[in-house]
DNA sequence: GTCAGCGCTTGAAACGATTGAATAAAGATG
DNA sequence: CATCTTTATTCAATCGTTTCAAGCGCTGAC
C-alpha cells in the first residue's frame, strides 16, 4: 500500500496573515480600554469595582473573538510564567513514569505547564537544562532523582533566584530543599516481615548500591526487624550491588548475584531484592537454575514499578506511592510559589510517604523440610 | 493531606533583592548600547560588522555578570519561544517512554525546551492542553498517540496559527499533518515469518482492536505472508481484542483470550499477539494452564517495549525504533519551523520506519510430533 | 464652599529584549 | 574635493500585557 515517504503530499504555505487577537483588539471591539479588559479577564483585585455589565460585555467579546492571552507578554509584566521545570535524572527508569504522571496531573489542576528535562544522568546535561529552565523563568523546579549523582550547584543557583524546589526520591544533603521520599526503613521492614510470616528463615539479600540513598535505610529496616523477630541474617547470603549509573543495571546485577548465590550451595528459601528490577533479574537466574519461583524460593522486590504486576510470576513487592509522591511535590512547590507571591515566609518540608506491601505470586509459604528453624 | 513533616526546618525568606541581570546591565557595564549587546550575543546578521574586540568585551562582561537572556522578553519581539509542545495521549503506555526520550534528545540538540502534556485519553483534557500550549506559543507540536481517539480540531487550530505539527504512532486522516509510524505490515510479516521458519504451522492469533490504526496493517502483513508461504490460518484460532481506552488493557485481554483458546482444545504450537502486553498476558495464561513457553508454545509480541527484555521468559518481538521515531518527529517539525522562519514553503511528510525482529526466549523451533505439516 | 469618598474606568509607564533605519567615521573612487 | 562604500555602532519603536496612580462626575459631610 504505502511505503517510504516518496509522496510529495501537501505543501504548507506560510500564510502571510498571522492574525493573532490581542487584548487591544478585545478592548477596541468592546469599547473599553486595555486596562479594563486586563482587569476583568484576570479577575484582578480591581475587578471588584468593575460594573457587572462591563464584565459581561468584555468576557463575551473576548470569547467571540477567540482571544487567548499571551503567556510571554503577561510574564514580562507580572513575572509569572505559569510553568514549572520538571527535571528527571533518567526518564528511562520505570520508577519515573508514574511520578511524571503525578506531577503532570498536579500541575494541570493549577493550570501550570511542565517543562520537561532529562539529565541522562550527566552532570553537564543537568546544568545545561538548569540554565534553560532559568531562561524560561520557571516558577518552580521539581527534581526526580532516585538513581543519582550529587549536585550541589542546584541549591546555590536556585535559592539565589528565589525559585522553590522539591526533590522526589532523594534528599539534598543539608536542609535547604523540600523533598518527598518513601519511608525506606518501613518498607524494608514490611518486606522482611512478610517473608518471615510466611515461615521463611533462610533468606538471601541483595542490597542496593552504596551510592543510592535508599540502600542504607532499607537495610536498616531489615536489620531492625530481623533483630526484633530473632531472625538471623547469614552474611554468606548477603550481597551488595555495585554502584552504577544505569537504572536498568539492577536487572543484570540481580541476575549475576543470584547465579552466584545459587552456586554457593548455601540453601535459602527466599530472596529479598533491593528493587523490582533486581528481583526480576533474580527470578530469571533462579528459573534458569531450575529453582521454581515461588515454589522453591520466594522473591520480593521494592518499588512496584508498572511492570511488576505483568511479570511472570507477578512480583510481590513494596509499593512506593509514586503518583502521589509526584502530586505532593507539586503541592509543596505551589505552596512555595504562593508564599513568594504574597511575600510570606514558608517552611521547607521533608516528607516520608508510607510504603505498602503488595502481595502477588512471587512469594508463598515456606515448605517446612527438616530442621528449618 | 500532609503527614509526618514534624521538623520545622529551614525558613525560606523572600529575599527582597531580585537581582536579575538584564541586557541593559551588560550594556552599561561594557560601555556599549543594548542594541550592540543583543547583536553580539545572538550573533545576528549585523554581527559581521562588529569589531572583534567589541565582541570579546561584551561576551566577557556577559559571562562575568552571569547574564542570562530572558526567553519571554525575547519572544515578545522575535516571536520565537524556543519551546515545543509534546502531547501524549497516555504516558502510562510503556510505548511512550522511549519515544519521549527520543523527542527530548532531539529537542535538546536544538536548545528547544519541551512542554509536556498528557491527555489521559480524554478529549477535553486534550483540548485544554492545546489551549495552554497555544498560550505559551510553542513553535511546534508533536502528538504521540498509539492508542487513541480521533480529534479533528487539531488540524483546524494549528494550521490556522501556522504551527508545524507531527504525529507519532498515528496518522491524521487526510494529508495535512506529518507523521511517523512503524511499517506495521512489514512487522506483521516479520513476526509470522519467524514463527514459520521455526516450523510452526498451527498458529493462534490475537489481533488488535479495530479502533487502533495499527491493527489492520499488521493483520494484512500476516495474511500476505501466510498466503505467500502457503500457510493456512485457522479462523478458530483467531481472536480480536475489543476496543478500549486503557493502554494496559492488552495484558488483560491477552490473558483472557488465551485462556479461551486453550479451553477450545484446538491445538496450536505458537501464538502471535497484537503487542507485547498482549503477549505477556498470553504467556501468563499459558503458564497457568500448564503450557510451557517456549517449550510447548512459542509466543511473539510486537513493539519491544522496555519491559519485554526483562520478562520471564524474555519476549521475542518486533521492535519499533521508538527513540528514533521520536527523534525523527523532532527533525520534521524543526524543518517546518525553519521553513516558516525563512518564509519558504515545505512539505508535509509521512514516514514508515522499518521494524526489526528481536529474537529472545519466548520462541523456539516447533516440536515435530506426528503429522504436523 | 471645600474636601473626602465613592464607583467605575483609564493613561501611561513599565517589563527585557529585537530590529529596521539612521548615524558616524574611515577608506576608496573618480 | 565631493561622493560612494564599508565598517561599527546606536536610536527608537515595538512586541502584548499588567499595574499604579489618577480621573471622572457625583454625593454627602464638615
Amino acid at each position: 500500500m504505502m511505503m517510504q515517504s516518496e509522496t510529495p503530499l501537501l505543501v504548507k504555505r506560510h500564510s502571510g496573515k498571522n492574525q493573532t487577537i490581542t487584548m487591544r483588539d478585545v478592548a477596541k471591539s468592546s469599547g473599553f480600554s486595555p486596562a479594563t479588559v486586563s482587569i476583568v479577564l484576570n479577575n484582578a483585585p480591581l475587578a471588584r469595582y468593575i460594573a457587572p455589565a462591563t464584565k459581561k460585555r468584555i468576557e463575551e467579546v473576548a470569547k467571540k473573538l477567540g482571544y487567548r492571552p499571551n503567556a510571554m507578554a503577561r510574564f514580562l509584566r507580572s513575572k509569572r510564567s505559569h510553568s514549572v521545570g520538571v527535571m528527571f535524572f533518567d526518564i528511562t527508569d520505570p520508577f519515573c513514569t508514574p511520578v511524571l504522571r503525578g506531577i503532570e496531573n498536579g500541575l494541570y489542576q493549577s493550570s501550570y505547564v511542565p517543562i520537561f528535562a532529562d539529565a541522562h544522568n550527566q552532570r553537564n546535561r543537568f546544568e545545561r537544562y538548569l540554565e534553560m529552565l532559568l531562561e524560561h523563568h520557571v516558577e518552580a523546579l521539581i527534581v526526580v532523582a532516585n538513581w543519582l549523582f550529587v549536585d550541589i550547584q542546584l541549591l546555590a543557583d536556585l535559592s539565589k533566584r528565589n525559585i522553590t524546589a522539591a526533590t522526589i526520591g532523594w534528599e539534598m544533603p543539608g536542609n535547604d530543599v523540600s523533598s518527598v521520599m518513601v519511608d525506606n526503613e518501613a518498607g524494608g521492614r514490611l518486606a522482611l516481615e512478610h517473608l518471615h510470616h510466611l515461615g521463611h528463615r533462610k533468606i538471601a539479600f541483595i542490597r542496593g548500591p552504596k551510592m543510592l540513598i535508599d540502600s542504607a535505610p532499607r537495610w536498616k529496616g531489615i536489620q531492625k526487624f530481623a533483630h526484633s523477630a530473632g531472625l538471623e541474617i547469614d552474611p554468606a547470603l548477603v550481597l551488595q550491588l555495585p554502584d552504577s549509573f544505569d537504572p536498568n543495571s539492577g536487572f543484570e546485577g540481580g541476575y549475576r548475584f543470584t547465579e552466584e548465590l545459587v552456586q554457593r550451595k548455601k540453601r535459602f528459601t527466599a530472596l529479598m531484592a533491593f528493587d523490582d528490577l533486581t528481583a526480576l533479574g533474580a527470578i530469571r537466574a533462579l528459573t534458569k537454575a531450575g529453582v521454581k519461583v515461588p515454589e522453591n524460593c520466594s522473591v520480593v522486590g521494592f518499588d512496584d514499578v508498572p511492570l511488576s504486576s505483568l511479570s511472570a510470576p507477578s512480583l510481590t513487592t513494596v509499593r512506593q506511592p509514586l503518583e502521589a509522591m509526584g502530586n505532593l511535590a507539586v503541592n509543596i512547590v505551589m505552596e512555595g510559589v504562593n508564599a513568594g507571591l504574597e511575600k510570606r515566609d514558608w517552611n521547607i518540608s521533608r516528607h516520608k510517604m508510607n510504603p505498602e506491601l503488595v502481595i502477588r505470586d512471587s512469594t508463598q509459604a515456606a515448605v517446612l523440610s527438616g530442621s528449618d528453624d
